[in-house]
DNA sequence: CTGTTAGCGCCTTCAG
DNA sequence: CTGAAGGCGCTAACAG
């Protein structure tokens, strides 16, 4: 039943063209609407092609209009519930607008992102949706700057690059973190911060500098421990944090990676959240209520990102092509007990 | 900097040809290692290859040989941890193989799934990896099976067709569940059932019957709850449970997802875990240790799924291709105390 | 309104 | 060992 490889399975347009009794390029206009045709014709045309089953072959007319309607997807870990997420958001509404994605996973390093820029622009992806690994504005210039291809980064951006960017409301969020967790009558709070290579790390640790001087609260050096954005390394830093003389007596995690850590410390060591160390984190992951104890978080959902992201890159597909955008999503805090909140 | 869209950037192999002073078939043949070759025309063409930064097109040379290096991907929901997972496994162990990942979310039903089927078939992808929703065989064998495009089913399989398949050791782990909580000393266990649309649902649910038989414990119809795999659906189905006239002691969850719902049940009901219910999940989410109760469960990495399914399609793909193969990726029990269990 | 012509960029016979 | 010629399937420009 199924034939050998390498054989052209179906009908061409030349065929559905024969059997319609019109030129290919008469059939071609007739099947994508072009130009002015009889109605007959026309009728004629999608009749022998349906009846034929025709499908056009993608590669041929790409390679003629050289446009691909495929879409590349660049993030540093696909696995990651986070841009599994955006992933979905921007394939969705890719799919809406007629594009196709092609997804690479960079491993979360410059190289694997070079890569997976190369391999995508070889494949003339018609646009890129990126969240950068980071790397160097001159090598990004080089590689799609230079082509042309119209890119949207999103949670890691290039600043001032690119088409456009949408990355989450990361100044907000951790003010609200941080001054709901004083609110509770904390004065020494630590700060779980990620990787300072990502927009959000870096943004989260700005941000939670301003928002302690904001409300007048000492900062200690030592409260603010910078690691990857692994369960592993939190944990590992909140046992460092609680060792010190003068430990913090709350803590801002800057991401759920980094809070479960945070409770895994404790728990190893006994600490009991919120009252040895209270706990407040950004991002709230969809089982947060259901850890021990309950999670408050600021939350947002993943897919708004990634939706955001293509819309903004549909737009700068279109004719005319749209200006450059910088979207912010809004994230929301979910009080439960990390914090010190009462249960319900 | 970036010129209008639609035009060539960076050389062509026929420029290419030209500055190394030899006709472009010789540069093909250079660059892509056929035919004899004299040592100077070979180092020529490379010099001048790399000089112009040369980057063959992809579109042309797939058009040309039929062949794209580009595998299709579908599952019903890339944002689930686990497919995003397997998705991470299947690109990894593809892109070593010199194959690019082309993604399709069939949005859990049979439409979407065609829908996407159709798209990667006219994309001519060269093989196919696939987590049905259960489309029907007839329309299987229509679309790819008369195209002989290679297809490897995973998690959820078309019984006997494609070119292999791979799925978790749903018999086995089940079994270690009920085994589990049998030892316990529980006798009145309950099932909660995810989608019988899916292989995993039914397998687990067959095993399910055939563990209790084998231990000898009776299984009252109403024990078994069939859902939808969501959180929100085992929430009801274990409120269902827990209001039978003789309810069950425990419980198997059919997926890691099932079991949060039968935790946010029991908390809302003020049931204690394990005391009024014991519970035993199939996977084991990285945030398991750290639930409340922290979950007993048979887990494995999704990954190596992905990762497994990727092999076969690529063996398939060879020359000459593979025999079909069945694979079963095996599953350990982790003990943590939602079963029952002390803590460590 | 429709047909003819000419490639998109590459690879692969077929000659020499 | 190398060059010339043709075509994968489609669409755009140019005629009629």
């Amino acid at each position: 039943m199924s034939e050998r490889r390498g054989t052209r399975h179906g009908a061409t347009l030349a065929d559905v063209a024969e059997v319609a009794g019109v030129s290919p390029s008469t059939a071609s206009r007739a099947l994508n609407g072009r130009g002015e045709l009889s109605a007959e014709t026309r009728a004629a045309v999608h009749e022998a092609a349906t009846a034929l089953g025709f499908q056009p072959s993608v590669l041929a007319r790409s390679l003629r209009t050289r446009r691909t309607q495929t879409i590349g997807f660049v993030v540093p870990d696909v696995a990651s519930p986070f841009y599994a997420g955006t992933l979905k958001g921007a394939q969705g509404a890719l799919e809406t607008a007629g594009y196709r994605v092609m997804l690479m996973d960079s491993s979360q390093h410059v190289d694997g992102e070079l890569a997976a820029l190369q391999t995508l622009l070889n494949h003339q992806v018609d646009g890129l949706l990126l969240s950068t690994a980071g790397i160097p504005f001159a090598q990004f210039d080089d590689l799609v700057g230079r082509r042309g291809t119209p890119c949207v980064f999103f949670d890691s951006v290039l600043e001032g690059k690119g088409d456009g960017s949408v990355v989450l409301e990361n100044v907000d969020g951790t003010r609200v973190l941080v001054e709901h967790l004083a609110g509770h009558g904390h004065r020494r709070i630590a700060l779980l911060a990620g990787s300072q290579e990502e927009t959000s790390g870096t943004e989260r640790l700005a941000a939670f500098r301003a928002a302690m001087k904001g409300l007048g609260l000492p900062l200690r050096r030592d409260h603010v421990r910078v690691c990857a954005w692994k369960q592993e390394e939190a944990r590992s830093e909140t046992h460092a944090l609680l060792d010190l003389e003068r430990p913090p007596t709350a803590v801002v995690a800057s991401s759920a990676e980094l809070a479960l850590g945070c409770i895994a410390a404790c728990r190893e060591r006994g600490s009991r959240i919120p009252d040895d160390l209270a706990l407040a984190s950004f991002d709230d992951p969809y089982f947060g209520a259901l850890l021990d104890p309950p999670l408050t978080a600021v939350g947002y959902d993943p897919s708004d990102v990634g939706r955001a992201a293509a819309g903004l890159l549909v737009d700068a597909l279109g004719d005319p092509p749209a200006a450059r955008r910088e979207l912010r999503i809004p994230v929301t805090l979910v009080r439960r007990q990390s914090c010190g909140c009462e249960a319900a």
